[in-house]
DNA sequence: CTGTAATCCTGCGAGC
DNA sequence: TGCTCGCAGGATTACA
């Protein structure tokens, strides 16, 4: 479900209300999610209170005064929220524990439960975790790296933006409203790209990603912010979702095939087949 | 090694 | 109205 915006929003929301408090005894659903959860985690959270709350590329880490860290995945429908204690217990509820001194708890939902919740001794044991799994952050990528990374793969340039290792925190929707800014195509072959159009489409994740933060991420489906809002960058799709309506810079209706298993949305106009015409 | 396909889940809309 | 099918903001694994 959620994105970089998304998980920047949730945690913007929650940081307030969870920074500070200290935490009870969790208690986990029957439901698996997508990784194993340790009876021992609960025990050792218990009385522990939230020194901080951040985002590192789609993950949300919660740190504890422990040193100890929570590492949150909202997979594609997860919601991670505070509420007043003593809410409705929805459907799909799988992690709460309850805070102190407010009368409030943190709510982890998961509907199709590919959202996770790992505990961590350390922060070094959390890095050592997303070290291999995560590439840098989007904002000031180096120009150099990025280049040298997309001509790296034969895959397509979908492929490559949704690569966590490449650049973290693009998503499906993101991606392809990446590369009509660019004026790329997503079936491009990445090696293909130019050393100027990498660096445009390094601008574009920026841009489209800094807009999208500053409007609370995207809601299409499930997705809630950290305090029950809804993202308004939905209106502002260029492609995503947009079959068949025309391109807001050309008028020529949007498109979609499938690369990288993922549907994607383009201007045949604006984003060219592969390679581009230099 | 590299790249694609299947998989984990539930819910919802389209089409018959 | 009711059923089946395909698809959905992701990440991992299994396989070609």
């Amino acid at each position: 479900m959620p994105e970089l915006p998304e998980v920047e929003t949730v945690t913007r929301d929650l940081r307030p209300m969870l920074v500070g408090r200290t935490l009870g005894l969790p208690t986990l659903s029957t439901h698996a999610l997508r990784t194993e959860w340790n009876p021992a985690w609960a025990r050792a959270i218990r009385g522990a209170s939230v020194v901080s709350i951040s985002r590192r590329g789609k993950w949300i880490i919660v740190e504890l005064s422990t040193a100890a860290r929570l590492l949150i995945h909202l997979g594609m429908t997860g919601q991670l929220t505070v509420v007043p204690q003593g809410e409705p217990v929805p459907d799909h509820l799988h992690f709460q524990v309850k805070l102190k001194p407010d009368p409030t708890e943190l709510r982890f939902r998961d509907i199709r439960r590919f959202g996770s919740i790992q505990w961590f001794a350390t922060g070094a044991e959390l890095d050592d975790f997303l070290k291999d799994r995560l590439g840098p952050e989007p904002f000031d990528i180096d120009r150099v790296y990025f280049r040298t990374a997309l001509r790296r793969t034969g895959r397509s340039l979908k492929a490559a933006l949704l690569d966590q290792t490449i650049v973290a925190g693009v998503g499906n929707i993101y991606a392809d409203e990446a590369c009509h800014r660019a004026g790329l195509h997503p079936g491009a072959v990445s090696a293909s790209l130019s050393g100027d159009d990498a660096d445009r489409l390094c601008t574009a994740i920026e841009t489209v990603l800094s807009a999208a933060v500053a409007g609370r991420g995207s809601t299409i489906r499930d997705y809630v912010g950290g305090s029950g809002l809804r993202g308004t960058f939905q209106t502002a799709f260029a492609v995503y979702g947009r079959t068949g309506e025309p391109c807001l810079k050309c008028s020529t209706p949007i498109v979609v095939a499938r690369y990288a298993g993922r549907s994607s949305h383009w201007c045949p106009v604006c984003q060219p087949i592969v390679p581009r015409p230099e």
